[in-house]
DNA sequence: ACACGTGTTATGCG
DNA sequence: TCGCATAACACGTG
């Protein structure tokens, strides 16, 4: 489920438990998540050295590395988390927050690690990742990111989200106009504004664009401190039978942005 | 069986 | 070239 809050609590975890310990082993035999590194190159870049410190801009995140090291990429996709493990092998927690599922839950089923670094201490890092649209490297290239959207300033963001004439959820979608929302953030950050997604963003006045910063940082901060885009308040109600919230019409559904698109065609003008 | 999907990117079109 | 839309990617899930 990763948009940006899901991937700054995988790099809180990342900080908090995986920093400063001896890299003794890597498995980057998925050519598909590791490409294009041939198996053993990233291996050969990270063993015998730690990372040492975890960042993120949208839902890219990165490790320096210690001693000069290489800087190590991780993304998501659509379906990957990090899961790190102490020395006695028991996961640190914050990384997923689906509730109710234990640790003999079918989630945790090693077949589906993408990408994994054991510890000299017994503890590792790994990409869990269905799908295989997780992306793993080195020394990733983040020219193409906009600024991340939980820091972007007014201004800034005005003039990017402004500019053109796309429909305004497409324009949040867009990576490289700012970094970290998707489907879900999108669409939950729209319905807290009160805009229609499918309008276009020339038609957007200061207001509206400040009303959408304000909701879109609102609507950040509070699905990383609930544990995840899915806990917004508009969220359940993307369904076919589903109501809009706050005053009770059928949601309706569009695509916009390439995305299936639920919104309230009585509140969202 | 078959369509769908919380992300990214190559390709295509005006 | 720019701005935007769409297909493709891999593969589990309903």
């Amino acid at each position: 489920m990763p948009e940006l809050p899901e991937v700054e609590t995988a790099r809180a975890v990342i900080a908090e438990a995986a920093l400063g310990r001896e890299i003794a082993a890597v498995d980057d035999s998925d050519t598909w998540v590791c490409r294009p590194h041939p198996p053993g190159q990233i291996a050969q870049a990270l063993v015998g050295r730690r990372l040492v410190a975890a960042q993120r801009r949208g839902k890219t995140m990165w490790c320096d590395t210690s001693d000069d090291g290489p800087v190590l990429s991780l993304h998501l996709g659509m379906s990957g988390r990090i899961v790190v493990t102490d020395p006695a092998g028991l996961p640190v927690e914050g990384g997923d927050p689906v509730r109710g599922r234990s640790a003999t839950s079918t989630d945790r089923d090693p077949v589906w690690d993408r990408f994994s670094i054991e510890f000299a201490d017994g503890g590792v890092l790994r990409l869990f990742d269905k799908r295989r649209l997780g992306r793993v490297g080195l020394d990733p290239d983040l020219s193409r990111l906009g600024p991340d959207a939980a820091v972007v300033r007014a201004p800034d963001f005005r003039a990017r989200i402004g500019r053109g004439r796309a429909p305004v959820k497409a324009r949040l979608l867009d990576q490289s106009v700012i970094a970290g929302v998707g489907n879900l953030l999108a669409d939950e950050t729209l319905w807290q504004a009160r805009i229609d997604p499918r309008r276009r963003v020339d038609t957007l006045d200061e207001d509206d664009l400040g009303v959408l910063l304000k909701e879109l940082r609102r609507s950040t901060k509070r699905a990383i401190s609930r544990g995840g885009v899915h806990t917004g308040e508009v969220i359940e109600h993307r369904r076919a039978d589903g109501h809009c919230p706050r005053c009770g019409s059928a949601m309706a559904r569009a695509t916009v942005g390439g995305r299936t698109t639920w919104f309230c065609p009585v509140e969202q003008i």
